[in-house]
DNA sequence: CGTACGGTTTTTTATTATTAAAGACATAAA
DNA sequence: TTTATGTCTTTAATAATAAAAAACCGTACG
């Protein structure tokens, strides 16, 4: 009835491995060589060992630890309950959001969702504690949430926001050198994009995965976290969606690998009205996509 | 070892003056117009009749509830020591960073610091989990939080960002017609600042609140969630920086009173390169203080 | 016959209590 | 003197729990 021992049965399993690989009647190192190489606090070791020696495998005299035999299946003590941790749970929210065609206003009812995501609800209370920095959920006056986000208003102003940020990283990029790394990673950027486009027909699904990384690419030369944060948002919201369009995905893929071939060109002409030109085109398709594949989920506005 | 019973409680207090007002041997009215009234779920006004009913305040006699004799001090149930919300919390926090000059890195203990905010431990948990979206706080592997926000690193991004933000939204401005509101605001927002100007020997503290609502007056033609919630923290961080740093702060805020004048001039000019020069010219000079009060507070790195 | 009201039960949430883990300090052995 | 262990304190994650909300259902009154 409080934490879970998840610590104590991983570092209990990874010590019996320890001790077979040891032969019988050596002698185990430190408590705080252990408590290092397993990356607990001495408190953890010192329960493992303890129960070893309850266990019999092991025999704590003094300061020697000797390993008396080899380990049985037996041995292991059952792992409790595997929870998520808040950084995995991000994915299987939006997931679910866009998998069930969650309708906007609806309440979140947390006690529930736990069970179902397998997390405590502790947890989740946090997750839509930062979630609603962005809007997507919003803390109702007397208790509980509301999914508030992906209505139409949320994805033109999450677009127009992009849109932003994006054209911002262009005037950065444009200015600068040869020698920048930005220009080698375009080139294999563009390569990754006239491969895919040779294999469209079979693999027009791996668009969405080169799709993020060619955005990150190009947001990342501003060393910016706030646009880096928002960068994060902004590729799940979208990469999450463009998962469930499946209208056209092909067609839409192919167009847009195009444009992102014309706007890597753009780019390296360092003319910034064109280059400024070609991302502003391609965002704009990507906003229609977005906004489409609202209109797909039947709960657009 | 439960949640708190506020709600209960001042629906008590608020219902005995709802007797008071009433006439002795008046019905009360239905639970659920009682529940409304009071804003809180009918299980709520029923323990407090329940209550008063206990208390001879008023007599339930099948679906009568009949006012029996007014109320006394001594009717009133004593409330819990009252905890603040998240809302309340956000610059009891901020204000706690700066008072104590706390450096970036410090691990910030929430069992502790709930006591000493009188909040919930759990609470606060989830406050430094919305922190953490704009890196303001971020969480440890092994649990816990570290204070990382305030470095120059970060000032000098969040400006940045502020005046990435703020250019955009001036060049929406000096587009739009005589007759949209802003140009009205923009007179207004004129006249307080030569109000101030006038007597900026003794109020020069007011400049804070007055730079707040300028610039909050200048994003807001901007409809967008994502630049109305980072205008929070900028003005947050900001806000709260300049309040703590008093060097020269009379002809600092004299200066910037300055600038905001040439700034609305330029706006009015529609002239975008002069607005935005003028912009640019405010954001800078703003930078610069920002990062002086951050030497000032000698955590500067 | 319908509708408003109150009794009862079921969820759901906010907070406390509790246990696991981390860390600090003291002490003893090498 | 250094290194390891024993002991104690502090901190954090989760389960238990009471408060509040909401749903359900019967009943009385128009």
């Amino acid at each position: 009835m409080a934490r879970t021992n998840t610590r104590f049965v991983e570092a209990h399993t990874e010590m019996l491995t320890i001790c077979d690989a040891m032969e019988i009647g050596a002698l185990l190192p430190s408590e705080n060589a252990l408590a290092l190489r397993l990356g607990v606090s001495r408190t953890v070791v010192r329960r493992v060992l303890a129960r070893l020696d309850e266990q019999a495998m092991i025999v704590l005299q003094g300061r020697e630890k000797v390993i008396k035999r080899r380990s049985t299946k037996t041995d292991r003590v059952e792992a409790p309950p595997v929870l998520l941790n808040i950084d995995e749970l991000e994915g299987r929210f939006l997931d679910w959001v866009l998998r069930m065609d969650v309708p906007p206003g609806t309440t979140l009812n947390v006690a529930q969702l736990s069970k179902e995501f397998s997390v405590a609800a502790h947890t989740l209370q946090e997750f839509f504690s930062s979630l609603s920095r962005f809007g997507i959920v919003v803390r109702r006056p007397k208790g509980g949430w509301v999914l508030h986000g992906f209505t139409r208003d949320y994805a033109l102003e999450l677009s127009d926001f992009r849109t932003l940020l994006e054209i911002n990283s262009v005037s950065h990029i444009v200015t600068l050198p040869d020698s920048h790394e930005i220009w080698l990673r375009l080139d294999q950027l563009e390569n990754d994009h006239n491969d895919l486009l040779d294999r469209i027909d079979q693999d027009f699904h791996d668009f969405s995965q080169l799709d993020e990384t060619f955005h990150t690419a190009i947001n990342n030369v501003v060393t910016n976290r706030f646009v880096k944060e928002f960068q994060k948002v902004i590729s799940l919201v979208f990469h999450y969606h463009f998962q469930w369009n499946k209208s056209d995905e092909r067609v839409r893929n192919e167009n847009a690998i195009r444009e992102h071939l014309d706007y890597i060109d753009a780019l390296r002409s360092r003319d910034l009205n064109s280059a400024q030109a070609a991302a502003k085109r391609h965002l704009a398709t990507s906003k229609q996509t977005l906004l489409s594949s609202l209109k797909a989920n039947s709960h657009g506005s």
